[in-house]
DNA sequence: TTGTATGCGTTATCAA
DNA sequence: TTGATAACGCATACAA
């Protein structure tokens, strides 16, 4: 900027003004003055401006992992609304160890990002750093996983309704003992994915078996573990729905090795649409969980805050529709569907 | 630092030397200035420690895509080797763009950031952008798909050879019409791979066909449309090695859909190492790429470069050797493997 | 071993 | 409409 002012006589005053549209500057100088900007190439110090100013135009992102197609989709949208606003993202993984999760925070905060977008870790049971991050005034949102309480601001996917149309799904294709595969039950999503599959259970009239739901950590080798063990139970189910698509797999893979045939003896369905599941044999049914367009809400929602100023701001909790999409994995009755040639019928799109 | 430096009745000179372990400082002193730290919970500002050093904690990563396995691995190597330095990283996404590829830099340039790592998008055909960077003094290190030329500094897989043992295993098999899906031959990897596959052929007396080699951008569908057109060929291939795993999976698909059976009447292999390949059936052999190993080499080279200062340094590439993982797909001979029950058997690992 | 003074690049304030 | 000046938080040359 210095060399700018030189250049055309004028202070630095002018150029910062001409170069950020400043109302006082006539329109002869300003074009003057970003002509000559792009003559040398000029890239604004981002770091001088986020000091005098107090704050930055980079929003923080944690995430449990990157990998699978969910958190990069969502990143992406966050992206994309956050470029829209000027702003850039750092992202930043917790691989679903709450100690990286709390140094990522610190991490953030020095980097004086102007918010933070987080998914919690699976390891995280208490909300202290989180409270931290607060006191100190910086906006926060969470999404997917989220803290619980009032005092959030939250962008989640309506779990509950996913498990619903999940569970309500299998009992339409005449399934009647229907397992369930539960995530760790102090994650609001696992928590609330179990619930809406009791939900259509009791709405359908059929009991709750405790022992058709098995806890645990949703990974491959549990899905597989957990489906041998539900087809010991003298009377085993007629159906599966996973709160996760390596569970399901996993389950998937069991069942057929076990000779079961799916969907006829045993349909299975998962939860996350993960690219693999239009890979499986039988294509796997699954949840979407619009991922792009949390990302998107996430970013909306912090960037409202962040204009709020610390000011009054009532938390709010944005929730989106899931999508069942329906495949061959689950699909006993195929007439019941005109589509169901299609590899990825929606079934429920409201 | 105000704050401490009033409470203990020293200067913020005394405070930041303290806090950066200066040798000038007592250690009684250092005790006593990083107790008071953290109990007020200081947390430095690094946007003005950057400004006044003139240099960042901060790496830049341009990736073309974040989704699948390679990315978020190398990835996460990154974080490790940086995080292990007193690194932080900021991740760009270009989208398979060169335009976005563009912005990002700038966006890196003006986060301040010490070094750029970069993986060229598939749409970027002229390096202009990365001389700019040059020019200013950036740290620059390309890893995975690198801009050609002596001057560069690069971690690569040793994409030829990846090629050679895929091609090599296939012959080993017993096929003698090897068919090769082959990428954008701008970009280093898919031309080293056809050359590793070449290779192969030259060295076991096959003819080099150039009906069986077929060039697409890769993706699932242009596999399915690649198989069908080998297939039409009067003389059909008995095999494809796929310099993608998504082309490779979109062939097997498509194989299997023809009622060819996989590997007896063509044997297939990908690239990669993609998740998916363990769920696809058959199995899907695959060339696993170091992922890992990939950024932590490449943030290793990075730091060296930007602790050299602009300084002398001689442009150095680093080439990391491919895994072959024969699966299935590729199997017809399982007798020549002992191991051949796992799943993931490892052929060579030298 | 500690302190004083200065500047990194930008922008807000106040004055012209 | 423009400019002079100070300040953001930190690190360092120089002095003590």
């Amino acid at each position: 900027m210095a060399d700018l002012a030189r250049e055309l006589g004028v202070s630095t005053t002018t150029i910062s003004r001409a170069l950020s549209d400043h109302f006082s500057i006539g329109p002869a100088m300003k074009q003057k003055v970003q002509k000559l900007a792009r003559k040398y190439n000029y890239q604004p110090n981002r770091m001088a401006s986020a000091l005098r100013k107090g704050k930055s135009k980079l929003l923080g992102i944690v995430v449990p992992y990157l990998e699978g197609r969910f958190f990069p989709t969502v990143v992406y949208g966050m992206e994309k609304a956050a470029s829209k606003a000027g702003y850039n993202v750092i992202i930043c993984q917790s691989h679903e160890d709450v100690v990286l999760e709390r140094r990522n925070l610190d991490t953030l905060l020095s980097a004086q990002v102007a918010g933070v977008l987080v998914s919690m870790s699976r390891t995280t049971l208490d909300y202290k750093h989180f409270d931290k991050l607060r006191s100190r005034g910086m906006p926060l949102v969470f999404f997917d996983r989220v803290e619980e309480g009032d005092n959030v601001n939250a962008v989640v996917l309506d779990d509950r309704e996913g498990g619903y149309i999940s569970t309500r799904h299998l009992i339409g294709q005449g399934c009647r003992r229907i397992a369930h595969l539960a995530g760790p039950q102090h994650l609001n999503i696992y928590r609330n994915r179990r619930q809406g599959y009791l939900d259509a259970l009791r709405e359908a009239g059929l009991p709750e078996d405790e022992n058709l739901v098995v806890y645990s950590d949703m990974l491959h080798a549990q899905g597989v573990d957990s489906l041998r063990q539900l087809m010991l139970l003298p009377n085993p189910p007629d159906a599966v729905f996973s709160a996760g698509d390596d569970s399901a797999l996993g389950a998937l893979q069991e069942a057929r090795r076990q000779g079961l045939r799916v969907p006829e003896d045993v349909a299975i369905t998962g939860f996350s649409n993960e690219t693999f599941t239009l890979v499986t044999e039988p294509n796997l049914t699954s949840v979407d969980q619009r991922s792009e367009e949390m990302g998107q809400a996430a970013v909306r929602l912090l960037l409202e805050l962040i204009d709020a100023e610390g000011g009054p701001f009532s938390p709010r909790k944005v929730s989106l529709r899931p999508e069942l999409l329906v495949r061959q994995s689950s699909l006993r009755e195929p007439e019941l569907y005109a589509e169901a040639a299609e590899p990825a019928l929606i079934v429920r799109r409201r």
